[in-house]
DNA sequence: ATTAAATATGCCATAATTGGAATATATAAT
DNA sequence: ATTATATATTCCAATTATGGCATATTTAAT
């Protein structure tokens, strides 16, 4: 059951071991959005896209919501803000060293 | 160089993305461990030991300090306590949806 | 100088990820 | 019923990750 945790967390972090997936976290926290916004908004082929956002779902970092044709997507609040936070001073303390 | 900062990012997540180095991690947490202890710890190959303790280096998550014949590596601490309690609740959440 | 111990590197087969192109599905509008 | 639009799925070639095995390197001890 131990290592069985672990390879849960290491797929949470592959979900988010890709810059395109990063890039959508980063355009979905300024909202929810659909996934025609989000292909627009990257340089990206929407399936390319979809499945990008079904990955990230899969981790439990994301949620979606149905309307007519789209689908809406947006982060699972949590704690993800605390987390990038996290993220950028082991960024910024690497650039130093 | 947005882009670039998305692949910085991503390269860290993805040294973290691998349930051994997780458990390295892990084990680092409870202090500074010469390669061999590790090795002991874990059941793997100390070359694969090895291998996983440099990637986590580069990805500046760890560091290493030599000593005779050994190498002590440890958690380069910064905020990797948050970082993964933020993990831990975006376990728990998902396990209640 | 030899030997031994700790760690790192190189090579390799297998498996997983990436991202595009084509296609399928679902829903809405006419 | 047909058409159009949004999203998801499948298939594929190319790249990258995984983890074992053999070997190289470094340092200490005799």
């Amino acid at each position: 059951m131990k290592s069985n945790l672990y390879e849960k967390k290491a797929q949470i972090f592959k979900a988010l071991s890709n810059p395109v997936r990063l890039e959508i976290i980063d355009f979905l926290a300024d909202g929810e959005k659909c996934v025609c916004e989000i292909v627009e908004k990257l340089s990206y082929e929407q399936p390319h896209i979809s499945k990008s956002l079904i990955k990230l779902k899969e981790a439990g970092l994301i949620k979606d919501r149905k309307e007519g044709l789209n689908v809406y997507y947006s982060l699972k609040t949590c704690c993800m803000g605390e987390f990038f936070n996290c993220l950028n001073k082991i960024l910024e303390s690497e650039s130093k060293s």
